[in-house]
DNA sequence: CGAGACGTTGCACAATATGCAACGGCCATT
DNA sequence: AATGGCCGTTGCATATTGTGCAACGTCTCG
């Protein structure tokens, strides 16, 4: 492991708390002040660190532009997908996953049980949106306001009995589903299809996309699907962990005692 | 400056554009497979690089934890506070900065007036929300349905016969704000009272407080204080550069509004 | 006006990063 | 099933590169 490298990126971290003079930061990495100055300057050329009018030193703009950049350029569906065919190996039922985007909600991967070669059939579409657990899941982690406001825009049909009847009824079951972490639909939008849900959080640790899997009453009941919750959950935490980008299964030495996990809210358990 | 860190920093734009191999990066920063392999490690024990399943190279976790503790600690007011003394001394006119949290709209920080007339404000107290420049300032850059339900939960008092009537002209008037990228409140909350306010924008690009002007009649017209404009605006826009921590060679995304990038004065030597 | 604190510079030394060549696993091709 | 090529990984000798030191400049405070 190169040594300068390592000094240069712990000051990152140290910085993160706040501003940092020289001379504090000579002192935390233990080296002397011409060897932080060379250090931080070179952090100031690339834009990660900024110095303020009274010298101290502080992470700059470049991190920010870094951290949208990589999400922007996460591909979800690709990150997404061997977790799904997995998970759909291991159930053999429909596997779901979808975005929010604009007011609505549109798959943007499927994985069909008996029909692995036409999986895309649906893709791009929106799904119901008043139903659906991925539906719910992606609506449920909106801002408040938002959410609301969505949720009085639209139309609530009434595609069998047991589908949400109003707003007040879908922004009680956001709730729910906010809280409980997952989210079903039980015969919501055809009579003998039920589905269960769970988010899938990006490395900032609000809902990007989420994932559902789905079965006829025929194969099995609502019952025995909700049992594969916590399979859903796993896979879900799963493919949120490689969204994040968090460290594997390498374990190295003579790392910084402060490498603490992640800070991201949620997926905590 | 540095070699050793000015390359392995030189890695974390290359991955922003999307993963790469061990030989891309080499091939790239154009050294050996195994001087980029330990650089890649070094990056990967402090979190800032993660290793995909297909051994490919992608940002990590840390890097947006590291922007979001950034913001965190920013401290607008402090950082804020000189340009708005300076400001001040150089329009005498009180001035404000206000941010929005939860639905309402607070002053954080307020430099009084030299002039004997003054107005009432303070700091911690909501803003006359639906009339306010920095109310404005900071409700135009909301996402459209948050927006959409704040101002349709607002009751609209009269406080002058120029007070915004209703959610449907605010709404209007926070698009129009939105496109100028500065905003106004000429006597609609108190009728001798007028202001000009500019929007600051945080790192992450979204405005995160908003500045703005104030005079009385009796000391200046509403046409001298307009006049004021560019200086507020220039006011605002340093503030911003400096609370993202301006960057050499990387080249920001600017805001929609035609303003012009900041002239970014010469290397700090 | 002087003392102290802090950032900055140039330099000599050796510690540290570098490139090379060889190894080994994996995949696709024959 | 065998083989060649691709790519990541390792150990090592070399000298390039980073390091600490001491002195200087500047600013603030007493």
């Amino acid at each position: 492991m190169s040594q300068t490298v390592d000094r240069a990126l712990s000051i990152l971290p140290l910085l993160a708390e706040g501003p940092a003079s020289l001379e504090q930061v000579a002192t935390r990495l233990d080296v002397h002040k011409s060897t932080a100055l060379r250090l931080l300057r070179t952090l100031h050329d690339h834009g990660l660190v900024y110095r303020q009018q009274d010298q101290r030193y502080r992470l700059g703009a470049r991190l920010f532009a870094l951290a949208q950049q990589a999400v922007e350029a996460l591909d979800i569906r690709g990150i997404a997908h061997p977790h799904l065919a997995a998970l759909n190996e291991r159930t053999g039922h429909t596997v779901h996953l979808a975005v929010y985007e604009q007011g609505e909600v549109v798959y943007i991967d499927k994985v069909e049980s008996r029909y692995p070669v036409r999986m895309y059939s649906r893709i791009g579409r929106p799904v119901a949106i008043t139903v659906a657990a991925v539906a719910k899941l992606l609506l449920a982690d909106l801002p408040e306001p938002e959410r609301r406001a969505v949720a009085e825009g639209l139309d609530y049909p009434r595609y069998t009995p047991r589908s949400t009847p109003d707003a007040a009824a879908f922004l009680a079951e956001l709730a729910r589903v906010r809280d409980q972490g997952w989210a079903c639909d039980l015969g919501g939008h055809e009579e003998s299809i039920n589905c269960v849900g769970a988010p899938l959080h990006g490395p900032d640790g609000r809902v990007c996309a989420a994932m559902s899997v789905s079965a006829p009453n025929v194969v099995v009941t609502a019952e025995e699907l909700l049992r594969l919750r916590p399979l859903i959950l796993r896979t879900a935490e799963a493919i949120g962990a490689e969204l994040s980008g968090v460290a594997g299964p390498s374990s190295r030495a003579a790392a910084p005692a402060a490498a603490s996990p992640s800070v991201t809210k949620g997926a905590t358990r």
